[in-house]
DNA sequence: TTGTAGGCGTTATCAG
DNA sequence: CTGATAACGCCTACAA
């Protein structure tokens, strides 16, 4: 029923021209206040909506910028979002979600679309999967900004917004020696990703910053899901000196750390303690609960958007922002022994 | 350094007319074989991007869907926002995501931006505190479909996908006296909330058949978080006759309640049984894993994406599509014993 | 202060 | 088969 009305309906009724209705509703300083209000009294009564299509097409910008994650339905993912919608969304910008599902090629389309529909920037995390980057070079070519949070493929010219895991890694250790653990365990997720070598780093400077003996031994390399905490505790018991401490590079395997020490009679954090990584919902709502490492996604999300808004305001200059967060140790039951 | 390149920069440099290349690229049959060729080559040498947003202020179609939610980083939004953008992204549409904090004025804002935005359709879940439906109306009356998930607001026109929520308060209940629970109480959300009310209507309806003896005492309604699981756990074990089974309608009262009961001395399954509602994340990793009913929520988006499409495909003709799905009994650690 | 005209990039219509 | 032209809705010189 509800026709779109336009400017130029507006301007027909009052037999005046879409120019001067254009000018009164955008509160231009050259008409005259009678035809003003006169404007806005009809638009409103007309219901008059700016199209803001057209309004994208003549300007060139869509305020519309497009955020790319692997999945959406990841607690660490959904709430970085969260944090870009939240301060993004005052300022008029509409935020595009796409997943790539970890695939490069979706990576791609995804990108392409975004292109294509003339996002004013994109806010990403590179699948775990890409190894070609001439996708993101166009980006920067179109000279759309270009932000990259968590995970990031180094390149110049792009900004990113990372937290500093060799910190996270280092606090979550320094941590557990100073519970007087002597014999510190890590299981890291894939050595090939920045992220994890550099909580390994953490780890092992935080060992010996602290006089210990480093043990390669000590150090597994694992998929990141609860089989895998499972299997490296049984095969840590059966070393010739069986770690009394493990720090783990993600939550879901120090959920199967705890379950496989629990199954053989060790008693956490007494015995044995753990510190996971990423601060998992589920991690304060287990039994025991977990200590992490947190890894303040919804200020990441904040952080990657005034990246953003700080490369639009100036388009010209380009900057190459490298925003580095200190992650938070979580410090809760398994790991809370007072020596 | 790559200046947007057009139709007509194409035309230019094969001494054609935009029209014919816009024929050759959209493979309208009125064209020779040869110069499509042409065109299409010359198109991919010169890095081509077809403006989506000039095709879609020429058609009127956005290929723009909004999503409205209360909070991405919910899991439950999150995983429906999920199924949705599955759907959706192979058929060309791109997912805009706002949130309401669960603001009715939010909710309004965000309407009237995507619906100055263009958007093809708006899938969302009602925020708590809505009590007007104007804008509802609103977006009905521009002719573009709207589906609610989950939480919807009552009214003629407007398609809805949800889970039968007596169906899961039924099932919960009557797992739980299929158990040899005699006295099972009931805590429950806001019940001003059509969802709460069908969830305590299955649990009443399954005490009934079962021939028990529904005592209105048994049930509390009460906030939605751990704290209010351990008052009402306090409050019933109080009674007279106390409970020996809860069935309630969020996990993280649920979690309360096994916190209490355990604090309270009582062996969760085998002193009482409980049960929660939603399969949030954490309810398998507990240490006693949880019982609790799942809503399918990647289901129900794609499921709400779907209903979007069919509305789109038949635009004449007012659909109004109600569809229930069936919520899954997941039976796990807190109500598994057998008598 | 107001109106006219042109253009943003496409596609559709109508001639040729 | 191909080319000119209008139109989508808006803004903005430029002219009046």
């Amino acid at each position: 029923m509800n026709e779109k009305v336009t400017i130029y309906d507006i301007a027909k009724k009052l037999k005046t021209s879409a120019a001067t209705v254009s000018r009164a509703l955008n509160n231009n300083p050259n008409i005259s206040e009678s035809m003003r209000q006169l404007v806005f009294e009809t638009a409103k009564k007309m219901n008059y909506k700016q199209n803001k299509l057209a309004l994208a097409l003549k300007s060139g910008k869509s305020n519309n910028v497009g955020v790319i994650v692997p999945y959406i339905d990841r607690s660490f993912f959904s709430s970085i979002i969260r944090g870009i919608e939240d301060e993004l969304y005052p300022r008029g910008y509409r935020v595009i979600i796409s997943q790539t599902h970890e695939t490069e090629q979706k990576e791609i389309d995804t990108i392409n679309m975004l292109l294509n529909a003339q996002v004013d920037g994109i806010l990403m995390s590179v699948s775990k999967f890409t190894a070609t980057n001439s996708h993101f070079k166009r980006v920067l070519d179109n000279n759309i900004p270009l932000v990259f949070f968590d995970r990031r493929y180094k390149m110049k010219g792009v900004s990113s917004v990372v937290i500093d895991d060799f910190q996270g890694g280092f606090d979550a250790t320094n941590h557990l020696i100073k519970l007087g653990c002597k014999h510190i365990a890590h299981i890291s997720g894939d050595m090939s990703l920045e992220i994890y070598r550099n909580r390994y780093e953490g780890y092992k400077t935080a060992i010996e910053d602290a006089g210990l003996e480093f043990n390669p031994t000590y150090v597994i390399e694992s998929k990141n899901d609860i089989e895998a905490g499972q299997t490296a505790v049984d095969f840590l018991l059966n070393l010739e000196t069986p770690p009394n401490a493990i720090f783990s590079s993600s939550d879901y395997v120090a959920l199967g750390v705890i379950q496989k020490l629990k199954e053989r009679g060790f008693n956490v954090p007494q015995d044995f303690c753990v510190v996971g990584f990423s601060n998992e919902p589920f991690t304060k709502f287990m039994e025991l609960t977990m200590s992490t490492v947190d890894q303040c996604t919804v200020e990441m999300g904040k952080m990657a958007a005034l990246v953003f808004l700080e490369q639009v305001k100036n388009s010209k200059i380009k900057i190459e922002k490298k925003v580095q967060l200190s992650p938070q140790l979580i410090i809760r039951g398994s790991s809370s022994k007072k020596l």
